[in-house]
DNA sequence: GGCTCGTTTCGCCGTATGGCGAAACATCCG
DNA sequence: CGGATGTTTCGCCATACGGCGAAACGAGCC
């Protein structure tokens, strides 16, 4: 107790000083749908001027919260790593609807959501319940991986381009879901898989939040894939 | 985006500036093992005058990380609930180690430690799957319950007295486990099973940090129970 | 080269907030 | 009842930090 966490009382209080300023609060959740914006539009979405929103990215990333991409006269923040956008998300969903099942707010976002780069909510548990239970993903000690019989299948479906082994090489990692308390697929392999089901149109992103709308072919593709969609929040709720 | 998270953005910085003192973090800290501490002993750990040390708690009170337990002349405080805990002990983890498998600090911590008054880290984890593999923890859609197979069972090792049937109407709720990123058993359920297993003596609470120290009879029965202790770090690592 | 635009640095001010000591309560004990 | 102990409130000061405007820097573009 007292000598051990001599450090990371000091961390966690860095960490949480990052967030403290609604600016800053405001960057990140703009960022945490996986996009890299530049400066000054985030500085548009905390509402400050440009000179406060680069301080305040400056200290995002001495805080290792950002990574920065420089491409011509612009610079594009993104979140550093899906660790932090992991705990962000935890921390920024609306506090706990403490009762068993009342589901938070927006019923889009309980049923499919970016968690960073990957897929989740009641879709991305699903999908991962799924692979599992069939084999197509497989647990080990350094995370999960790809079972070839599930990359062939991919390839077959039409997400991915028929070179498909690519995909056994990635390595994914469980996310917790803060909406279903279940284990979503995150790291590498999620963030590839979704971005191929962005591009093959079976998931759209949604304007004006971080959910993801699944299109008809999308969720009948899925359903092949031996997803259940039974227990998908009703759209219209 | 815009509209949605303007709340969520005062909502995360108010939680961000809770934790962005660095007393008010120690504090947090020592409270993450599930204890409840007089306000006297917090203002001590926090390295604080009583004075001080009362603002902090009023703040955190207010802030619903914390709760009062008034007993006497002493005010006990406790975390508010097991989501505070649950994103806290996600954050206050030494930041992440990067690639696969380079442990976190602390060995004894990734083997068995308390995640606010549930068992967390390996051995955590790993009773966690063994009694989904085996029927005795079941998944509902309101959390999981337990087997009435597992509660004789449980009644049987000696762990709780006989009439054992009062764990069948607690509710465990699947809690990430930063170190194994896997769900351990957390919720009611976790807390009465982890607390039966420190009054037994299966458990023992260390001086100095959050973990918990499993006796050898205590991973004898363990073992009896399903759970697969091969998996366990070494001890001596 | 000179212009524009995006971004950062600099200097300044106002407020918010942490720290403490002293004093006020409250509770337990004799 | 009076004294001791734990906790909170009050008043004060010092500092940290966010906000902006102005200016500097750098990259593109004509």
């Amino acid at each position: 107790m007292s000598r051990a966490d001599l450090p990371s009382r000091y961390q966690l209080a860095e960490l949480g000083a990052l967030l403290a300023e609604p600016a800053r609060a405001a960057m990140l959740l703009a960022l945490l749908d996986g996009s890299a914006r530049p400066a000054g539009e985030l500085a548009r979405v905390a509402g400050v001027g440009a000179a406060t929103a680069s301080a305040h990215l400056k200290r995002l990333r001495d805080g290792g919260l950002l990574v920065v991409h420089e491409q011509g006269r612009h610079r594009y923040y993104r979140l550093a790593d899906d660790d932090a956008a992991a705990w962000l998300e935890a921390m920024a969903l609306p506090r706990a609807p403490r009762v068993p099942r009342p589901r938070g707010s927006d019923p889009a976002l309980c049923r499919a959501r970016t968690c960073y780069r990957h897929l989740a909510g009641q879709l991305g548990v699903a999908l991962c319940e799924a692979w599992l239970a069939r084999g197509w993903l497989r647990a080990g000690g350094d995370g999960m991986h790809l079972d070839a019989a599930c990359a062939e299948a991919l390839a077959a479906s039409g997400l991915v381009q028929p070179p498909s082994s690519w995909l056994l090489g990635l390595c994914g990692r469980g996310c917790l879901d803060w909406t279903e308390r279940k284990l979503h697929l995150g790291g590498p392999l999620g963030v590839a898989i979704t971005g191929a089901m962005l591009d093959a149109g079976w998931l759209r992103r949604s304007q004006r939040s971080r959910a993801l709308l699944p299109s008809d072919d999308g969720l009948r593709r899925l359903a092949q894939l031996g997803v259940r969609l039974d227990a998908l929040v009703d759209p219209a709720a």
